[in-house]
DNA sequence: ATCTGACCTTTTTTATAATTTGGTCAAAAA
DNA sequence: TTTTTGACCAAATTATAAAAAAGGTCAGAT
């Protein structure tokens, strides 16, 4: 790793720093500039913008999510582990980054957001095949019935989502979402997974 | 009815009307006024205050709704077609009332929408209690298997609204929902329907 | 190749005035 | 007595303009 590419790295991580407790919109250029000891223009010498950076960050992000994603899926056999697996580390990122709003729970539209846009469509995508890859392994182990995985995976990655933003938008009278909030999603999303992958069983 | 709740009914219907189509924030006391052509002073004759009224078109909309679910429940026999009925009224009420925002997809806190709040609780554990008798009528009848009828018809209803929410947060970046929104989020809630449905064949 | 100070332009914030809206009340009309 | 009105008020909303802060550029220093 070059000089270039290390100091790229301080600035994401101080961008993450502070867009993981400000936001990304309450998160000038110049405090991260202030952070890592330099002036502003020179962050415009490693990332051309600020939305440049942020989709730095959020790549990094979601790399981090399915690196740890394929670790803890280390050596589980059944789809119930996996999937519960799955949901204990959604938790834990949603936890950690809620406050980028990647989920864009809330509808204020900057552009910003918008440029997040293909990077998440792309980690949800991603996130779909690994489902995907766990269903068709299920299939293949008999453990389910001959369902189609893919319609399957995309179907309980939207339900996992529709269900925290229900919890989110209907017991979120609070500024921000507490522990409460994030455990009520993550015992929501067990229980549909039980029937879920009851349902995958004898589906069809 | 008397000539008052005859007048509170031509006010309430109005209310209605603008509601659906401004939304109850868009809308004035005044306009309503003119609309049954007396002044403004008048209507407070009838409803001490806005909020009073937001709540009685409110409650007038959700007895229709489950007058409706009633009169369409009639006849079907599998959990099947109850549940595909539900579905299709709640399509139905969703497209037609989606501006008063009862759902609030927003978060647009006025003091208005927390008014209807315990309403829409109220509504919310009466169709998740009638739900649940659908439930128990299944399981008595052995086409479903011994589970808990009402924490699955709590499941089933939150699942429901956070697969509506899912599709307006991610998809709607247009200012309203069109019939593809709406076409949209009753595909995904069929799809979940039937492997719901198989899984409390088989569930516990 | 990396960084800075000076500078520019566009947004966002702030402060303030104008308007609208929800709501009241004594008195008139029915 | 029941219903309605015109006149009025206070709080919330909107409109406007000024001030500040933000993102971003660039020639030149290190």
């Amino acid at each position: 790793m070059g000089e270039l590419d290390k100091k790229r790295e301080l600035i994401v991580e101080s961008a993450i720093k502070r867009f993981s407790h400000f936001g990304i919109q309450k998160t000038t250029m110049n405090e991260i500039a202030d952070d890592i000891s330099v002036t502003q223009p020179a962050l415009y010498y490693y990332f051309p913008d600020k939305m440049t950076l942020v989709i730095a960050v959020v790549e990094r992000i979601m790399n981090q999510y399915f690196e740890e994603l394929h670790k803890c899926m280390d050596g589980l056999q059944s789809l119930d582990e996996e999937f519960y697996c799955i949901l204990t580390l959604r938790k834990k990122f949603m936890e950690r980054y809620f406050m980028l709003k990647l989920t864009e729970a809330t509808q204020e539209v900057g552009q910003i957001h918008d440029s997040c846009q293909p990077i998440m469509k792309k980690a949800h995508i991603k996130e779909a095949a690994f489902v995907t890859g766990l269903l068709e392994k299920a299939v293949n182990n008999g453990s389910i019935s001959k369902i189609d995985p893919h319609k399957m995976s995309g179907l309980y990655i939207d339900v996992l989502t529709g269900l925290s933003m229900f919890v989110f938008i209907t017991k979120n009278k609070k500024l921000f979402p507490g522990n409460e909030e994030f455990e009520a999603i993550l015992t929501k999303q067990e229980e549909f997974t039980k029937v879920f992958i009851s349902g995958l069983k004898t589906s069809k």
